[in-house]
DNA sequence: TATTATGATGTTACCGGTCACGTGACCGGT
DNA sequence: ACCGGTCACGTGACCGGTAACATCATAATA
């Protein structure tokens, strides 16, 4: 790393004016005379200056850098969001430093060496889970909630999936197919998202006048895995639903797995849905009718929300919900009496 | 943001020393006796004192900070180089900046903000493409090419799959289990990758006598649609082949949906292998035969590359080629004449 | 004992910007 | 002609660290 880079005293010196009047002319100054600036700007591209972004940090106490702490990386909601985010803020001078931390303790440490030593401006966190993490962020910190609805602290602004009417959505389309007997895969009963989804599909089958019957209802965790071992379990009573939501495609797949090692034909003897559109969820056997969230729009309106609470446009604390797009796929059909 | 922050002054003037003292303290330089650093460090404690990581970059010249750039946040492979390389960076005490660059005019514009202004020290560019992206970058800038061996410069080091090595493998199984007729689905022939597939098929195929028929190979472009068509087109043939090589997992997938759709039986009529093991490849119909690599890996050996040209400990380029494992599921089997 | 080395610490400048304020030229109004 | 105000620009300090050098007491050496 040379030391060598031109500073604004050698354009100063080049130019025949004082430093400040660089910055002046750097910064979009008014009070400036046309050919001064000219001069200026001609002794800017002779000697090819460019601003030093540190220094300007140092002197102006902002780093223009956010942070953005999810759970991994790899996850393809969370990667989408985080893309999302890096291209606003990006668009905006910023720059984004994206961590994972799949610990409370990782995540705690990691928000200790963004923070304590001012690298960073405001963090977006990326949380599905039900833990404390909120309460390790210092209170001064900017901080937008991703995917999590903090449930206590009313004093950050969070972006989600509208869970409760996209899971209402899911539902309804499954009952407007003819279905009685729908069945739900939950994502883990601890966690907020997975809450809402089910108050959703339970409002749906109050909306149709259906009793929401426990015995249909499976608590799984997400991991496709969980939604194989639903299927066994729904199948092993004497009537089995006619339909499944599940709280997300990699259950749903699972489910459909399942169905197809059990000899039950999907869709004519079971209808899945889901919720996410993963990558190639058209490319499972049969392709996976789902819910669509949007992850880069979510990623986009949480860096929004991030930098306006950065730059103090937007104080208050705001909380959005985005919508989920039904995609009709062949997992899905009409009931037929057995 | 508060300016409020205690400083090296504040502390040195609560500890008695001068700032210098309270710097040698937390440099961890010898030249301090025990009592001095004692009284020191309870007055960091005291006061919570935290070192600013922008002074510190002004003073030092170095920013500890390391950009990634990748043509999408997304793609499985390329979040899990990236969560690899976060990982291993940050325990070196550096920050990555990822940033996504589909388009080569973008990359060029992300150099310049990364480094025109010293943001970043070095760059991780995961460029799958046969672009020209390797001559947008400043020469004095350290660099990690990963995914891709840029083939004239030999001034920056590189980490990528051994795409020969894997490729002559997985053909190789599929010769073992007794096809004669191997076919291919290749990427896009102008990447490095797909090439360096091609000949490890090539190899494999002429290591065990068989002579390669170019009607057996099907250039695609990764996609899994590709692999849709190239099933169509290489049964149109009246000797169709009984296995095929993806150069990819997606392609692979399309092959599968497609051999669904013509009713023709994988594994008894058709095996088939990708590259790649990505997620819920397992969950396909049927499971899919893969060469798993371990992107993970990729990461982090491409982060100690580039923190080694960093920190200068090698300057020599290096290039490190990884191997990926054999993961057989029910999409490849014995031949079986028909 | 005088001299020199050495370790512990303080002083001052510096990194490359920005900020607050000072100064002189020029203007219009009385 | 005098005065206050505005405009264009310069001066010096400052952000919070680090680096180079100075200083001073003490220990080792001649």
């Amino acid at each position: 790393m040379p030391r060598s880079r031109v500073t604004i005293r050698d354009v100063a010196a080049h130019a025949g004016v004082s430093h400040q009047t660089v910055s002046r002319v750097i910064n979009n100054v008014e009070r400036v005379s046309p050919e001064t600036r000219a001069l200026v700007e001609a002794s800017i591209d002779e000697l090819g200056y460019r601003p030093n972004a540190i220094a300007r940090s140092m002197a102006r106490g902002r780093t223009c850098t956010l942070a953005c702490i999810s759970p991994n990386l790899t996850d393809f909601t969370f990667a989408s969001i985080i893309e999302g985010a890096e291209a606003k803020v990006r668009k905006h001078g910023y720059f984004l430093v994206s961590s994972s931390a799949p610990t409370e303790e990782e995540f705690s440490r990691l928000i200790d060496e963004l923070f304590t030593s001012r690298r960073a401006e405001g963090v977006l966190v990326i949380n599905p889970y039900a833990d404390g993490r909120h309460n390790l962020l210092p209170s001064e910190v900017p901080t937008v909630f991703v995917a999590a609805r903090p449930r206590e602290r009313g004093t950050v602004s969070s972006v989600a999936l509208d869970d409760f009417n996209v899971a209402r959505q899911a539902t309804q389309y499954l009952i407007e197919l003819g279905h009685h007997l729908v069945a739900m895969v939950t994502g883990p009963m601890a966690e907020d998202c997975s809450q809402d989804r089910s108050s959703g599909y339970n409002q749906a089958l109050k909306d149709s006048g259906i009793n929401p019957d426990p015995i249909l209802v499976i608590n799984g965790d997400w991991a496709a895995t969980s939604g194989y071992q639903a299927l066994q379990k729904l199948f092993e009573h004497p009537s089995p639903p006619s339909a499944i939501f599940a709280q997300n495609d990699r259950m749903a797949i699972g489910i459909l797995r399942r169905a197809r090692e059990m000899g039950i034909n999907v869709p004519n003897e079971l209808s899945v849905i889901g919720i996410d559109d993963m990558p190639l969820s058209s490319y499972f056997d049969p392709p996976l009718t789902t819910m669509r969230q949007d992850p880069l729009s979510i990623g986009r309106e949480a860096a929004r929300l991030l930098i306006d609470a950065v730059e103090e446009h937007e104080t208050a604390p705001r909380h959005l919900l985005l919508q989920a797009q039904l995609i009709r796929r062949k997992s899905t059909g009409p009931y037929i009496s057995s």
